[in-house]
RNA sequence: GCUCCCUUCGUCUAGAGGCCUAGGACACGGCCCUCUCAAGGCUGUAACACGGGUUCGAAUCCCGUAGGGAGCGCCA
């Protein structure tokens, strides 16, 4: 296993532009890129866009912006070229067609004019009998002349790959070892639509092998699939890649990801706020084990990456995790970048006082009102202060800061003399009065901040009444 | 139904027969520091799904059981 980890792995990641990046997809995606810049082979992003009624070229391009956004930044591409191009499968018909000519042939494929209903059909009567829903290879012993005859009646036909009988397949993969399968388990499968497109099991292996991909890594899910995908190739005398499927990536109730788990999507996480370097350290720990415990940076990252300790079993996601690199990756920016992260013009200072309060935009915001809008409603815990503290020390609070010029040194000097507290009996009252919330970042410079006749009217306002 | 996969603290994981009275990280609790929070330091709670084997010895190997998942699509 170590010797395919020291050769150039040539990987890819291979998206259908239907949606967004999935995080699950994005995981996947992280480990290719870090495969190929590992080992200083080559990834590449192949587009399937076969499926000409969901894809969207606008999904296509969300796709590789949120790509690059979390730093995966590919060799070859539907927009860089290479020497594989075209990078969509909607333009690689030509390259297709030959082989279904070769697997035609070869008497490995055959025309099927079986109805979406017939095969619907068969596959309930099948379920109920107690069997396998396989296709019952009906139109797979057709003569040339009932061919003919079905296509004077105007029948459409699709492809189906001739499984071969009493095959076993056998093959290593990264994450699970060796697996074997037998062909008699598996129904010939449509490796071309009706509509003369190619369906994913022919185009998506066929591609893998014609780019030279040398290593697969994608879901678990494709598992099973993956026998099929190989049939395929060796009929077709093409190079097998290394296969590797890695355990899903499942919410917080073990189901996996899905829209009622809130966010899935990278995309709705930057929304969010949350940043792309924050988001591929947590990502590179589910279902990774790697050699560190610490945040990474994204230059660190390939070295750390062991693909021979990628995951089996389904990894779960938890938010609570992503928050601890999220500030992992904020204490790791100056203010100014923190600031551009913002999106805002706040002053610097302001931005270093902060900073360390802050996981998400909104937390900023919170604390811009502070030192210069009103203040939220106060807690449970912060009445509790102000009730302890009581009116009289907010009484003799408001008239040390009249005395103060701001200096909290000399507020709290004053404040103790008057009224002999000290301390957190002291500065408690006094944060919570001036700023509306038990927590923050030091006083004295908040204070600095805080235009004078509001702290003064603050403290004034809990001296009033009870 | 058939085939395949998975199962170590709440979570992410280390562990490839003795180094395991099972280690680390996140989260949670305590202590220190401190006006508070965060950070930092110290520290605590907490797991080998279950049952049989094999072995001097099993989280690690074998066989079952249970639970979870995937595939069996003219969707990828």
């Amino acid at each position: 296993m170590s010797q395919s980890n020291e050769t150039r792995a040539v990987t890819r990641f291979a998206p259908s532009p239907t949606g967004s990046l999935h995080l699950g997809n994005a995981r996947t995606a992280l480990f290719s890129y870090l495969w190929a810049r590992k080992t200083g082979g080559r990834f590449i992003l192949r587009i399937e866009d076969t499926d000409a009624e969901r894809s969207q070229l606008r999904y296509r391009d969300e796709l590789m912006e949120q790509l690059r956004w979390l730093g995966l930044d590919w060799d070859e591409g539907p927009d860089v070229g290479g020497p594989s191009a075209p990078y969509s499968q909607a333009e690689r018909g030509e390259f297709y067609r030959t082989l279904y000519a070769r697997l035609e042939a070869q008497q490995q494929a055959y025309p099927c004019y079986c109805t979406p209903e017939e095969l619907e059909l068969s596959r309930k009567l099948q379920r109920m009998a107690g069997k396998p829903p396989r296709y019952a290879g009906t139109c797979r012993g057709l003569t040339a002349a009932q061919r003919a005859e079905r296509e004077a009646r105007g029948l459409k036909a699709s492809l189906r790959f001739a499984v071969p009988a009493g095959v076993v397949v056998e093959f290593t993969d990264a994450v699970h070892g060796p697996q074997r399968f037998a062909s008699g388990d598996i129904g010939d499968f449509i490796i071309r639509r009706e509509d003369g497109t190619a369906a994913f099991f022919f185009c998506n292996a066929v591609d893998d092998s014609a780019m030279g991909v040398t290593q697969v890594l994608r879901g678990d899910d494709h598992l099973t699939n993956t026998p099929r995908q190989l049939m395929l190739l060796d009929a077709l005398e093409l190079r097998r890649p290394g296969y590797g499927h890695v355990g899903l990536l499942v919410g917080e109730d073990g189901a996996p990801l899905s829209k009622r788990h809130g966010s899935t999507s990278a995309h709705e996480f930057r929304e969010r706020g949350f940043l792309s370097i924050a988001i591929v350290n947590q990502l590179f720990r589910l279902g990774h084990a790697a050699d560190v415990d610490g945040w990474l940076s994204a230059s660190d990252m390939p070295a750390h990456f062991r693909p021979d300790h990628l995951g089996r079993a389904p990894a779960r996601f938890e938010e609570s995790q992503l928050v601890h690199w999220q500030k992992e990756s904020l204490e790791r920016m100056s203010a100014a970048e923190i600031r551009a992260w913002l999106g805002s013009n706040d002053p610097l200072d302001f931005v270093e006082l902060v900073r360390h309060n802050i996981v998400l935009p909104p937390d900023a915001s919170a604390w811009r009102s502070v030192i210069q809008g009103d203040l939220a409603p106060l807690g449970a815990e912060e009445q509790r202060i102000i009730a302890a503290a009581g009116p009289a020390f907010f009484a003799a609070a408001s008239d040390a800061f009249a005395q103060s010029n701001r200096d909290v040194k000399v507020l709290a000097k004053i404040l103790k003399e008057r009224t002999g507290r000290k301390g957190a009996e002291l500065f408690m009252p006094l944060r919570v009065a001036l700023t509306g919330q038990a927590h923050g970042p030091e006083l004295a410079p908040l204070l600095k901040l805080i235009p004078p006749q509001i702290a003064q009217r603050r403290l004034e306002s809990h001296a009033q009444n009870s």
